[in-house]
DNA sequence: GGGGTAGTTGAAGGTAAATTCAAATGGTCG
DNA sequence: CGACCATTTGAATTTACCTTCAACTACCCC
């Protein structure tokens, strides 16, 4: 028997587990028994946690994106310089390989949130976040006189999330071409233009 | 009983059955019975055709993509002039609304790249095509004088093409704040600095 | 150390979909 | 006109999954 866990451990496990199963089989295609494997365990005791697994799902895309942006968070805390900032951020942003996790559970929801609303709306705030995230590093920039904006923080703010996103689905679609560094270097030749500053660090 | 015919028609009509199936209920929930119904067959007439369902899931978003994709360049060839090109081609590229079924379908591919090498092909292939349409649009301008060019015009063409990707998710999502409207506004904020052009037409 | 309880198993039962296939049907061509 | 073959149906079968639940621990607390 797999070993007991007290219940709040084991909905940590589960959910880590459910985010395991979703990357390899599917948002939408995932299933009780894949869960329970992840998480070694039987579907009996998955069903004893999380009786409905569209819950179970949910939970998992809130975490895997609350801790892709946490982690960003962190990761800009630990510098100041905006040129910096702006740089790594960027990167961060991308996924490290075709096969990264955090941006392929973000990618598996791309799709669903068209179709179902609570995705929609998760999607939408991290979206919303990480705007207002370059936006802080824009405008901090500009009060620094390191930037010189091209147009408004937000539209910039905006731009660059979207090419990030949008790169995002091309590495994990294996362009043959497009992979993390190309796509930072496209992203920065924006940022470029965007800051007036060439961004050299 | 449904209307006999041929086996081309019927393949050919199960295509766009399919297609429709796939927008109603998504990629990977879409079963044989509703592409059943939407052709007006019965789940055994469809499996006479196509023995495999997944084969003909694959067809349909192939021949979904290239409609999009053939109407943006039948679009394209109706004028000369480089700037109102780029404007109608971006907004070309985004979805009418949130239901927008060709962007929809699009979208339903973007997470099953990750993990089907057949999607991620047909995906990629399909981004690669538009760039080439951007690219020869900004040499056109470029050429012509019309435009002074920020960058080398495949990195502003990839950069466009990604943009028109991720407002089409966020669009799709139902972003309270970027419509259509917008996300054009957004797109063209950066094609004007990329072409140094204010592009009003 | 012995109840009691929370967590887990595994098997049985239920449901929905895919699959198979014999029979029916309608076009086509001789 | 009639035979033949491709297409379609509908029902039976199979498969795959979810759901339920009684039985079985392992752990905690008294």
């Amino acid at each position: 028997m797999a070993q007991r866990k007290s219940r709040n451990d084991r909905r940590i496990d589960l959910i880590e587990a459910a985010r395991r199963a979703i990357i390899r089989h599917g948002i939408d295609r995932v299933q009780l028994s894949h869960v329970a494997e992840e998480a070694g365990l039987t579907s009996g005791a998955v069903l004893y946690h999380y009786p409905d697994l569209g819950e179970l799902l949910v939970e998992a895309q809130h975490a895997g994106m609350e801790r892709f942006y946490e982690q960003r968070l962190r990761q800009l805390a630990t510098v100041t310089d905006p040129v910096t900032k702006l740089v790594m951020t960027i990167r961060s942003g991308l996924p490290t390989g075709p096969l990264d996790p955090d941006v392929r559970l973000l990618n598996e929801l791309g799709g669903a949130a068209g179709r179902n609303r609570v995705y929609g709306v998760l999607l939408t705030s991290l979206y919303d976040r990480q705007v207002a995230m370059y936006q802080s590093i824009l405008d901090t920039g500009s009060a620094l006189g390191v930037f010189r904006l091209s147009g408004d923080s937000l539209t910039l703010a905006r731009n660059l999330v979207a090419l990030e996103d949008a790169y995002g689905y091309r590495i994990t679609a294996r362009h043959p071409v497009i992979g993390p560094a190309e796509a930072a270097e496209l992203i920065l030749s924006y940022a470029r233009t965007a800051t007036g500053n060439d961004l050299a660090h």
